[in-house]
DNA sequence: CTTCAAACCTGTGGGC
DNA sequence: TGCCCACAGGTTTGAA
């Protein structure tokens, strides 16, 4: 599934091939994928035909096109989403829910999604702390790639939490672009349990979890940023990165490349954390 | 105000 | 062979 370094991946591909280029029509195929654009699809497609695409930009794992109107059109690919950029004469993907014909003739833009967890909509941009963002998403707070990410309020937000650390990394409000396999390569890293209190996290700590999390994703997107090239822009979540690199997410059973113990899957959150029983012992329990 | 959990989706794969 | 169900998980929403 697309997290921060497959969305900085789309979105370089999408300066690269859409940026500077007219949108000549726009047809929605699947009315889920705007259910966020709550005026509706026939407004959703008026508004962005003849309009031109000026950059392509990301907080997180939202991205979204900044439009020469002063708008822009907001992406979240959410599970399972993609952006390609097609020649029109590329037969329909099967769970293709958008896409966006040029006035240059050249290559579209399509929306696929086979979960329909992502979706599109367009939205006014607003200044937050110094930056223009959609204000759909104001609320979300800098990913530790962005220049401006400051390491020390995170560190600050995440201690002064009251909840177990892995959930407070979750949290897009405190950081953003972390979902749950880099916070689990995060945690092993930094040799803590997710269920560790946020209380109880020392200063270093925090910082070292934080800070392990921002290389984990700096490492993937190097890993995963091979494709810039390529005219098919392509998110599948299949990045060598997952097969070679990853030290805890989905290696339940298999030995720690620490310590050799084999790696313990806990149920959390209707889904699973991924853990060292010895190099990530579980926290006392907690006294409210 | 903060924290928590259900709901939203559909394809895949294991078990029987 | 084929059916059923668990599982994957980011975000929103509403409850506590």
């Amino acid at each position: 599934m697309p997290e921060l370094p497959e969305v900085e991946t789309v979105r370089a591909g999408l300066e690269r091939h859409v940026a500077g280029r007219v949108i000549a029509s726009a047809e929605v195929l699947h009315p889920r994928a705007i259910r966020r654009h709550v005026p509706g699809v026939e407004d959703f497609t008026g508004r962005l035909c003849g309009v031109k695409i000026e950059a392509a930009r990301r907080r997180g794992k939202y991205l979204w096109l900044d439009l020469a109107d002063g708008e822009a059109m907001l992406a979240h690919l959410g599970m399972s989403g993609q952006l390609l950029v097609q020649p029109e004469d590329t037969p329909a993907e099967k769970h293709l829910r958008a896409r966006f014909r040029f006035a240059d003739g050249g290559p579209e833009l399509r929306f696929v999604d086979q979960r329909t967890f992502g979706g599109l909509a367009l939205a006014e941009l607003v200044e937050v702390d110094g930056t223009a963002v959609p204000n759909t998403i104001a609320h979300i707070a800098r990913d530790p790639m962005d220049p401006l990410f400051d390491a020390a309020l995170a560190v600050r937000l995440l201690r002064a939490k009251r909840t177990e650390v892995k959930r407070a990394l979750l949290d897009q409000t405190l950081v953003s672009g972390v979902g749950n396999i880099y916070a689990d390569e995060a945690l092993w890293r930094s040799r803590l349990h997710w269920a560790r209190p946020t209380e109880r996290l020392t200063a270093k700590q925090a910082q070292a979890v934080l800070s392990a999390a921002a290389e984990v994703m700096a490492e993937a997107l190097v890993a995963g940023g091979t494709s810039f090239d390529a005219l098919y822009v392509n998110v599948n979540g299949q990045s060598g990165y997952f097969d070679r690199s990853l030290d805890a997410y989905g290696r339940v059973g298999e030995p720690c490349r620490r310590c050799g113990t084999p790696i313990r899957r806990d149920p959390f959150m209707n889904r699973s954390s991924f853990s060292c029983p010895r190099c990530q012992p579980k926290p006392r329990t907690r006294t409210r």
